[in-house]
RNA sequence: GGGCGAGUAGCUCAAUGGUCAGAGCACUACAUUCACAUUGUAGGGGUUACAGGUUCGAGUCCUGUCUCGCCCACCA
């Protein structure tokens, strides 16, 4: 072996060999136990971020662990790239915008574009080392998916799960199209509250405040509240909206907060959430003076052709002429923006399609609580949204990248016309039903309009077991055995994952779920590229490698949030380095070894007593693992290599192999260096896969029959190589080198200094006798008293 | 406002209700041929956020308080 590891070379040439070999490829009739993962595309953008690389660590690590417990491990890649997140992406290398270029050349574009990064952006995951089948990738916008979206859609229009309806929807101005309550995100913002003068037609003056008096033009009642007795005597009165002039009558009801500003608020179709519970419950007309692009329309008189934020300035001045402005109040509140762009969402009507799941809450809590949720308590993240739901998915974008949505519509008498099965993937601005409307009808027109991208990657199992060929095998895969994903979008896609399972098959999608945290900056804060505080996957790879980058990661249990810190992936290196080590010494003792189960009767006691701590560490990490705990796992492991096997066990054992002079006692000693080094490999395998791959098939392969060490079966929990008694007694002898140690220490000597007596306290005595001379070569002392 | 989680050494975190609450990092001292200075040995460092309670026994269980983080709701 050589002085030092190359993780620059090594790392790749595994990699390369992992993949030319198609170690990680499935085969469905493989023997084992099927262990299917449920893999995260990761929705294309330029480069994987550091959460990606620390979550997909996580996942790795369990599908590595399974695969080295004999399971037939399913664990597919895919990108999510489809649909908005796609768009934004395009629009932004390509500084253009959806609208200004066309649907026919932007379609292209973003063709061009995925084909251009697609294959820099899986590299990434490569290179952390997944053990994904890389051999067949799917894409959320291939033909296949497309087709299987659009079959699940049109089975869920069949069912009549699916419905197209004029009605409020939430609508982001920026990106033109309706979007769901998911993809709302809170931000504060600094505002003001304006006062401002209405009057009714007996010419009695109030005040109401609001925040948005760019809405004047769409007030339609104001409301108080049934027992402010200040407005007791207005209710039911004729107000005339200022500016707008339109008349609207002032109504009670219980949601009005009287302490809140004047305690009279206008309603306006609309401004938030509550005006559309009003809107439907007091019955009141609508006045949309809000545009699809973010503009005033005419309804707004001269402000007509305004965006929102001008429209307020002018309204505000022309209040202020009038002197009904009263009052103006800095205020910080909470709003509603897109998640994608950050951009403040309206509400205004319009036709979208629906998918019907609001009478099914019940329903979806049952079945959040069938899965076996890592950790436990994320679990109440998705009951919570559940029973927080109050609009069914809006699934239908004003977009163009993305899996169309299959309907004509009739031009006769209006009813949805869906393509048949065999013909999708369709795209119906491009094609005709192939058959006439049930009311003769030949004419249609197409939808022009693509599905939400959560429609199509909410039936991740479904498209992943698509990817195996045969269909008895697929549908006994199901539910699939794990879905690892991070917190932030438990409302997103776990639960539009678990909507649909339960939609299309009444089944839970898959039997456990495993929650990865967030990595934070050094001081705990959240990684932005404002903040400037981003540290790139990258760097770390570039300048510590992969197995270094695994290790600081490993380290958070699932759930956790991991604070980044360069200290700590050091560490990672150092293990690396330490093992490396390890095996040059351990190894340097083996040369034409080979392991014989007769050498286990000339063991010594310290070689029972490293067995049996072996033993139990192997019991400790499987524990561990199988509970998802990769974090216990791992600490379990770096207690027992770093300080029982290298600091005490080899230092031991030392005396033995350079001497070497009983051929049984010296053959007992390379059982336990092969063994305990073998095993340590295999347990770190599915943590650092390239220093132990490089030291496996530099040494074990020889004796092995599989190609790779990630193909190997982790150690059996063998009895016979498990000595309780034994290893209590040797503990003596540890406690023993520790008190020799110190005194060295205390008397500024090295370790190897020699000492002519030294006096050991004990209770023990009549025990620790058996090892003095041991104790005495070891520790170079001549005499040893004990008391 | 509702829900969830966390609070243990300077920092990051361990610890089935059961020995004197442990590691790593950082700090200090010492040690250099023999796997490794990307090292080893040792040392200092604690009112387990606070206040009660249950128990033979509480970092761990219960109640309350405080602080921080996250999710959801409010958004006039």
């Amino acid at each position: 072996m050589d002085k030092n590891y190359d993780f620059k070379i090594k790392e790749k040439k595994w990699q390369e060999f992992w993949e030319k070999e198609g170690v990680f490829r499935f085969d469905p009739g493989k023997k084992g136990k099927i262990f299917s993962i449920d893999t995260p595309p990761p929705t294309l953008s330029g480069k994987m971020h550091l959460g990606h690389a620390f979550s997909y660590t996580h996942q790795d690590i369990v599908a590595r662990y399974h695969r080295m417990r004999g399971k037939n491990v399913f664990y597919p890649f895919g990108v999510d790239n489809n649909g908005l997140p796609t768009e934004k992406l395009v629009e932004k290398i390509n500084n253009i915008r959806l609208h200004d270029v066309g649907r026919k050349n932007f379609i292209e574009l973003c063709r061009k574009t995925i084909k251009e990064i697609l294959p820099d952006f899986i590299a990434d995951w490569k290179n952390i080392a997944m053990s994904c089948d890389f051999s067949n990738i799917y894409s959320t916008i291939s033909p296949q998916v497309q087709k299987m979206s659009q079959e699940y859609f049109i089975e869920l229009f069949q069912n009549k799960r699916v419905y197209k309806k004029y009605a409020p929807v939430l609508w982001c101005p920026e990106c033109q199209t309706a979007i769901a309550q998911a993809d709302l995100e809170d931000k504060k913002t600094n505002s003001k509250m304006y006062d401002i003068e209405f009057k009714t037609n007996d010419e009695k003056r109030f005040i109401i405040s609001t925040t948005r008096p760019e809405l004047l033009s769409s007030c339609v009642s104001v409301f108080v509240h049934p027992d402010d007795k200040r407005y007791s005597s207005l209710s039911g009165k004729i107000v005339t909206v200022p500016i707008f002039s339109q008349k609207v009558i002032i109504l009670k009801d219980k949601k009005v907060d009287p302490k809140k500003g004047s305690g009279a608020v206008m309603c306006c179709t609309f401004g938030d959430t509550t005006d559309i519970d009003w809107y439907f419950r007091h019955k009141l007309p609508q006045r949309l003076s809000v545009e699809k692009n973010g503009r005033l329309n005419d309804l707004a008189k001269e402000f007509g052709g305004l965006k929102l934020k001008m429209a307020r300035q002018g309204i505000i001045e022309k209040l202020k002429k009038e002197g009904l402005l009263k009052k103006e109040t800095d205020i910080v509140h909470t709003v509603n923006v897109h998640e994608r762009c950050q951009t403040e969402i309206e509400i205004l009507s319009c036709s979208q399609w629906f998918v019907k799941y609001l009478d099914l809450k019940k329903e979806f809590l049952a079945q959040s609580n069938k899965l076996k949720w890592y950790p436990p308590y994320m679990r109440k993240r998705l009951d919570n949204w559940i029973e927080g739901l109050r609009w069914d998915w809006c699934i239908s974008r004003q977009r163009y990248f993305g899996v169309p949505i299959p309907v004509w519509h009739c031009k006769n008498c209006q009813k949805a016309v869906l393509p048949e099965i065999s013909d999708l993937p369709v795209d119906p601005l491009h094609s005709n039903p192939k058959r006439k409307c049930e009311c003769n009808g030949n004419d249609f027109i197409p939808e022009g309009d693509v599905l939400d991208t959560w429609m199509t990657s909410s039936l991740s199992p479904q498209i992943a077991l698509s990817m195996i060929k045969d269909k008895k095998k697929q549908n006994k895969m199901l539910p699939m055995s794990l879905r690892p994903q991070a917190h932030d979008i438990i409302n997103f896609w776990l639960f539009y994952t678990l909507a649909r399972s339960y939609l299309h098959f009444k089944k839970i999608p898959w039997g456990d779920v495993m929650i990865s945290g967030f990595v934070l900056d050094s001081k705990g804060e959240k990684m932005s590229k404002s903040k400037g505080n981003i540290v790139e996957p990258r760097v770390i790879l570039e300048q510590y490698g992969a197995d270094a980058m695994r290790c600081w990661a490993s380290q958070s249990s699932p759930g956790d949030d991991l604070c980044y810190s360069e200290q700590e992936v050091k560490i990672g290196k150092r293990t690396i380095i330490k093992i490396w080590n390890a095996s040059r010494f351990c190894l340097a003792h083996l040369k034409n070894y080979k392991p014989k189960n007769s050498d286990i009767y000339s063991l010594a006691d310290e070689d029972k007593w490293i067995l049996t701590k072996l033993y139990r560490t192997t019991e400790e990490y499987i524990k561990r693992m199988e509970k998802y705990e990769y974090a216990g796992a791992k600490l379990a492991l770096d207690n027992f290599f770093w300080k029982d096997f290298c600091d005490n066990y080899l230092e031991i054992v030392k005396l033995r192999v350079y001497e070497n002079k009983d051929e049984k006692n010296f053959r007992a000693a390379q059982f336990v260096l092969y063994t305990t080094l073998y095993s340590v490999l295999k347990l770190y395998a599915p943590i650092m896969p390239h220093i132990t791959e490089e030291i496996y098939q530099e040494y074990f392969k020889a004796l092995e029959k599989e190609k790779s060490i990630h193909l190997t079966k982790f150690p059996k929990l063998n009895k016979k190589l498990c000595f309780f008694a034994i290893a209590r007694k040797f503990d003596l002898v540890i406690d023993a080198i520790a008190q020799i140690r110190k005194y060295k220490s205390a008397h500024n000597l090295s370790v190897n200094a020699e000492v002519d007596k030294i006096i050991v306290k004990t209770k023990n005595k009549s025990k620790l006798k058996k090892y003095l001379f041991l104790l005495c070569r070891m520790m170079s002392i001549k005499t040893i008293e004990i008391m």
